[in-house]
DNA sequence: ACATAATAGTTCAAACATGAACATTAAGCA
DNA sequence: TGCTTAATGTTCATGTTTGAACTATTATGT
């Protein structure tokens, strides 16, 4: 009957996920540090990121992909709109959304943080072996789909 | 000479810590949805939860634990003394530092945001096997030890 | 066609986080 | 002892994120 049986800390699954979360918020704080010489915050990464994968993205999508909110987008963009990283076209069909795709800027830049990015996910997940990093990968991308729909 | 090659969306490393930012960011923003009823965010969460494995805590290593600037802590921790969840006294040997504990309500409001922080991370995790969880947690203890020094 | 509802994006105020400058206290050392 | 340096916590200005209300446009249903 000791009571520390009952607390989270003892449950494997509980004190796991206190690792994994504990290692994205190092490893987003030092990519942070490492992006200022580019001029790039995680979040406008993200969105570059996004729109070389899916380009002709409306804002509203992007919000979505980011878990972020539609006004959140709204602040994101005129910044890197202005460095002329990223262009917004009103679409023919819908004259509601606007399609977002990256300039030749918009990629050069995002190359080079792309660059920093994965060094340092090169640092990160050294210690790990391939399969266990597919493995790591695999279960996340559960856990993602299964917090879905809580 | 595919280009695509070189692409880091192609590293598996890459991809899969893509996975494991993406299922932490799901789930922080599940939990603070979850934790609106108990009037709590994860970041004071977070603070309770750290109060309670480390009582008499000073301010300055609460932040270094929670990854956050000193003036952060002492924004957040007037709203959770004024709700009297903890407590701050002047040490008697060194009078810069504050002395953190939880009070009893605070430790009682912890109980109930962990119940439901818990029975989150049990859904999150629940389909991995308790090998693969473990392999998991002991991988991600390791990402956060190289990321120290980098 | 027309009214109603839904959607995309914006605006704005409030909450939040950050980092530099500051006051107070402690430690190191001549 | 005094002087310098370092550490703790606070303040404040700045920038970011959020959610609710708003406009404009499209979809739906009668």
């Amino acid at each position: 009957m000791n009571i520390k049986q009952e607390l989270p800390w003892d449950n494997p699954r509980f004190r796991n996920w206190v690792a994994v979360a504990r290692a994205c918020h190092v490893l987003e704080r030092t990519l942070a540090v490492k992006l200022v010489p580019l001029d790039l915050k995680p979040a406008q990464l993200d969105v570059l990121m996004n729109l070389y994968r899916h380009p002709g993205m409306s804002q509203h999508d992007l919000a979505r992909r980011l878990l972020v909110g539609r006004s959140n987008i709204t602040m994101l963009l005129p910044q890197l709109e202005a460095r002329g990283l990223l262009r917004r076209e009103g679409d023919d069909k819908d004259k509601r959304v606007l399609r977002l795709t990256l300039t030749a800027a918009g990629e050069a830049l995002l190359m080079q943080a792309l660059k920093v990015h994965m060094a340092l996910i090169e640092k990160a997940m050294s210690q790990s072996t391939p399969e266990q990093c597919d493995m790591i990968g695999e279960q996340m991308r559960k856990v993602a789909e299964v917090l879905k729909e809580a």
